[in-house]
DNA sequence: GCCTTGCTGATAATGATTGTCAAAACCATT
DNA sequence: AATGGTTTTGACAATCATTATCAGCAAGGC
């Protein structure tokens, strides 16, 4: 039977109070800060426990470190993240669903699976480079 | 300057070679079992080479390991990659090309990347798996 | 052929993640 | 509240991919 520590509770509420995606490691760093004394390899196990019953999402950053973040909603969406902040934001694809689907029963392919996410800019920091490159 | 050593060929060789996506490792112990005494750091460097030039694709496998492959044409394009056998399908998807630049812009965002991929089992793959479960 | 300088490769170093295992915590039951 | 069977934890070692180091080699221009 799954257990209830404060371990786990602890993790999912550092991973609420954070807007965007974040590595195993500044998550473990970011709870020690505060006081928390809850082992690494804890916290990578809490991740992994999330991500499989679907109360956080996971990806692999260009840099090829995991990151977690917690979703708001259980559906299956994507990604808009800033590569500079971190600020994501969540979007809805249904083009892209039915497109991927498609692609791969046209080439013969079954459980397909897809990665879509979109790195950029935000708003904000689009504004701050342009100030610091002046 | 840029030298020409029987190094770089080999491991361009040795991409050209293969259908699908291939991790450095594994295309270190490939060239070696065909007698090559090729460093592993040397693959790597050489694979670094050519994704900068264009002439390597790479993308991050969801275990998290860096995967390259010798790409037909140099345009932006996307794949549909066999999870078992790494067999990969070269796909177009102008219109997730600008679904990703609009939705970048409906939030703001600027110089938006896409990272687009679809994962699943080939039609062979398929049937094997299928064979094997009973 | 010689010389300069970039390239190679064995190995060490790094950094993220996972495995190990005894001790501690959890929860249902008494 | 005490007990007991299991799960979870956490310190640390182990692993895995990748990168840095650095002395020796080789490519290309002369």
């Amino acid at each position: 039977m799954k257990r209830n520590t404060w371990q786990r509770e602890a993790v999912r509420g550092a991973l609420d109070a954070n807007d965007g995606f974040v590595s195993a490691q500044a998550l473990h760093s970011a709870l020690h800060s505060t006081g928390s004394p809850i082992g690494l390899a804890t916290v990578y196990r809490a991740l992994a426990d999330l991500a499989v019953t679907g109360d956080a999402d996971s990806l692999q950053s260009p840099e090829g470190e995991s990151l977690y973040r917690a979703c708001s909603t259980n559906d299956h969406h994507h990604h808009l993240i800033c590569r500079n902040c971190g600020l994501t934001v969540e979007i809805e694809a249904d083009a892209v669903e039915t497109w991927a689907k498609d692609v791969a029963a046209q080439n013969g392919f079954t459980q397909a699976a897809h990665v879509v996410d979109v790195f950029g800019l935000c708003a904000a920091c689009t504004a701050q480079a342009a100030a610091s490159a002046r």
